[in-house]
DNA sequence: TCCCGAATCAACGTATACATTAACAAACAC
DNA sequence: GTGTTTGTTAATGTATACGTTGATTCGGGA
């Protein structure tokens, strides 16, 4: 779980022949740059993850391990091990003789994980607060809620929604807690998926920036117990509107 | 994440030839049983677990992959399937040409841990007492924090550790958020761990008992906020007293 | 004596081979 | 015609083979 330190950072190795059988004696690569970057181990998990974040495999997508292998380009080795990282992380689903599926995202996970998160962040907002961190420190959380304000002066959802997530991220970062961040980071990817369904479908997200303000306020006026409860707020605000978009428009059929 | 969703109970598959070369037509079992149970996948993570929760493998004991898979008497490949799952929940570390190393446990680690797992049960103990739940559903709490009384006066300090673990498994489980508990599960293992170094270096842990009931008190009551409170004092004197004793004897050396 | 470089070796990462077993279908009995 | 059983197939789980690469050691030069 601990992100930071199980995944040493991979340089990335470029191979000749990407895929191809490896030859007993390397080769030098040919003067033309290699059109395909070998994908292995991790480099499996990164692009599996992506292409569910990015639904390219949707909710409820199945697809067998040598199928994914061979997308990838690879063996079915490094895969298995990516299907064990993504299905502990609550992506995917490995069903024995079916392959893996990508897991929908159900309103009651969505309920759950709200009411986790709502808990992890608040923590987050009341340690800070204690702190009584620079305004150097809050750069960051300042900088993403002005984004979040002009993206959606520009009407760029997409836009607003990253600044979002920099915002919720920056927060639970600048509380210090590793723990804390890994926590929270092993429940951001389903959220990230299903706030991506539900961004065009909701009205648009007008309070979430005054709610930052407020907690960035009571962040810096060191009133722990205030930033919890705005940030309570905050969420379960934000978690009902999800929830009643995902039932209104049955999201979880997908 | 979902442990329950994401390991298939396998059943007992029991071998006549454990760990023998697997021969091409399967005979039957001769009349006398098995003595060794074959040691495959997802049991080779259980495996590997227990020896660390048992304390075979101490922290920052080192194994290869190979020595491993010899003591398993299974090879590599599941072996290595193990020790991912064991990073991601950060038991083990995988360290490139030196095999796994068993984390030590930290006494920031702890101090993190503990900050994580109260703002976790906090969430619990208010959502549980705001569904007031009958008394049949309370009573393995209850049960639990009459145990820890028990072994207490018997001496018996593994009863004791054990009723407690109940009691906060429970009370989790009593919630009903399946994320929430899957979040306590990943920090469990390392709890577990570091109470069984300090169980028997500090005092005799008597007021655990008396909170426990307080805590019951609330939630029967409905008093979420109370639950809330009683369970953060409750967490933060247990995690103050473990960490100091943790510091006391410099057992994050190990 | 100490430092640097080359050679050796072993552990890992990945690919592949193979036996097991569940799913599916066809054939048979009723 | 329907239900059951058996045979076939394909996907998995595990083992094993193999090339790559980093660690370690030995030797030579300063």
């Amino acid at each position: 779980m601990p992100v930071s330190r199980t995944q040493p950072q991979r340089k990335a190795v470029t191979k000749a022949a990407a895929g191809r059988r490896p030859s007993t004696t390397a080769r030098k690569a040919a003067v033309i740059a290699l059109p395909v970057r070998a994908l292995r181990g991790d480099d499996a998990y990164q692009a599996i993850r992506r292409r569910i974040l990015d639904n390219v495999y949707p909710p409820g997508h199945q697809a067998l391990e040598s199928a994914l292998a061979e997308d990838l380009g690879i063996s079915r080795t490094p895969v298995r091990e990516a299907l064990i990282r993504l299905s502990n992380e609550g992506l995917v689903e490995v069903i024995p003789r079916h392959g893996m599926r990508v897991l929908p995202v159900s309103p009651l996970d969505m309920r759950e994980i709200y009411e986790v998160l709502t808990a992890l962040e608040s923590a987050a907002a009341e340690t800070l607060a204690r702190r009584k961190p620079t305004d150097a420190e809050l750069k960051p959380l300042v900088d993403a809620t002005r984004d979040m304000g002009r993206a959606l002066k520009a009407n760029d959802l997409d836009a607003w929604a990253a600044a979002d997530e920099r915002f919720h991220q920056g927060l639970v970062e600048l509380a210090g807690n590793r723990t804390l961040i890994d926590a929270v980071a092993r429940l951001a990817d389903r959220v990230h998926r299903a706030r991506m369904f539900t961004l065009r479908l909701r009205p648009k997200p007008t309070t979430s920036t005054e709610e930052h303000t407020a907690m960035l306020d009571r962040i810096r006026a060191g009133d722990g117990r205030g930033a919890i409860e705005v940030n309570r707020a905050h969420r379960e605000r934000a978690g009902r509107e999800l929830l009643a978009i995902f039932e209104r428009y049955r999201l979880h059929q997908l």
